[in-house]
DNA sequence: AATAATCAATACGGTTACGTATGGAAAACC
DNA sequence: GGTTTTCCATACGTAACCGTATTGATTATT
């Protein structure tokens, strides 16, 4: 919000990315922001077209802030240092942390929308090359930098993801291994 | 089908099943479900008390199928075979895999329902033991055998769920080194 | 101060859901 | 062959959406 409690397209955008990862694409719904935002959809379609211009600003908005790696670039040190401040930044401490419930949230929508599979591809790409590149910093060679990269990246994915309810403590207890195993060789 | 033209419980569970990993639980709805059996839902509120307890047998029907393991299991061999064969009969083919896109579903699902996030969390609990099983059968000490499960689980559910649209051929490029390390030392 | 621009409330029509009630047709049973 | 059970169709009420149209209230502008 800014100084007047008037709402801005931002606001709208900041909600709807709120929304979608709490609860995925399909519960990003106009009058569900509304109530959210404590106004009526007749402020909602003063500021969009419709609903999908929306959800089309929420999908650019998750492309243009992948800073965790420009935020690693920025804190700058060694290619092995920037890894591992990047593997060290995934919060493994809360259960259905938001980056992880936001991954999630995105990667469905991509199964049934065009735009939201053409934005992931693009992230993910950009993702993997990113960590690729740093791996052959190191010095390791094409291919294998590929598929450490490739498997640092689903570290760090299946930590968003996957359910540690019945398995506390189980990231704590395997992070050191992992990376010992992941800078190997 | 059975041999009549009447439909059954199960006819429904697939049906909503299919859809769950097509495009989601919200998708999983009753009268969409009823045209794609070619009936109304008169016909579905005769097998099910409330599209929930439909729900409630979809869930269970996913939990009940986590039979890849005992696949691999009825193969035999080593464990150092098992794991490999688990590792081989990820669909490294086709973007947009069902099994992935099935565990997307669930694990979206999962962030809104407590009773798929229960069952989730039991069948990521089993996966990761019967993995971790498997490399203490090969030797690894139980700490060590931890870390290797859960990358390797990170591994196998990356595949499932990453755009590689834009990386052609990255899978397969990656495979051998990525078995090489995680079954290093 | 009058006018214009900005943002939001209200009211409306159309669509798609869930769930219920009731009736009907085909098969199973006696 | 008549009755009961099984399975499905139809019709209905209600609620949650999307999007439009219109009006109203602040705030800027001149």
């Amino acid at each position: 919000m800014n100084k007047t409690n008037k709402l801005s397209q931002q606001d709208w955008i900041k909600a709807a990315f709120d929304t979608l990862s709490e609860s995925g694409v399909t519960a990003v719904r106009v009058e569900t922001l509304a109530k959210r935002l404590g106004v009526t959809k007749g402020s909602f379609y003063w500021h969009f077209k419709s609903r999908q211009a929306l959800l089309d600003e929420v999908l650019e908005k998750w492309r243009s802030e992948q800073r965790v790696m420009n935020r690693v670039d920025v804190i700058g040190g060694s290619a092995r240092e920037k890894l591992i401040n990047l593997l060290e930044s995934v919060p493994r401490t809360t259960p259905r942390n938001s980056s992880g419930a936001t991954e999630l949230a995105v990667r469905s929508w991509a199964r049934n929308d065009e735009l939201a599979a053409a934005t992931l591809a693009t992230v993910d790409k950009q993702r993997i090359d990113w960590v690729k590149s740093y791996f052959m910093d190191m010095g390791y060679e094409e291919q294998v930098a590929e598929s450490r990269a490739f498997l640092t990246y689903g570290y760090i994915m299946v930590q968003g993801i996957f359910s540690i309810e019945n398995m506390p403590g189980i990231l704590e207890r395997i992070h050191d291994d992992v990376l010992e195993l992941l800078f190997s060789k």
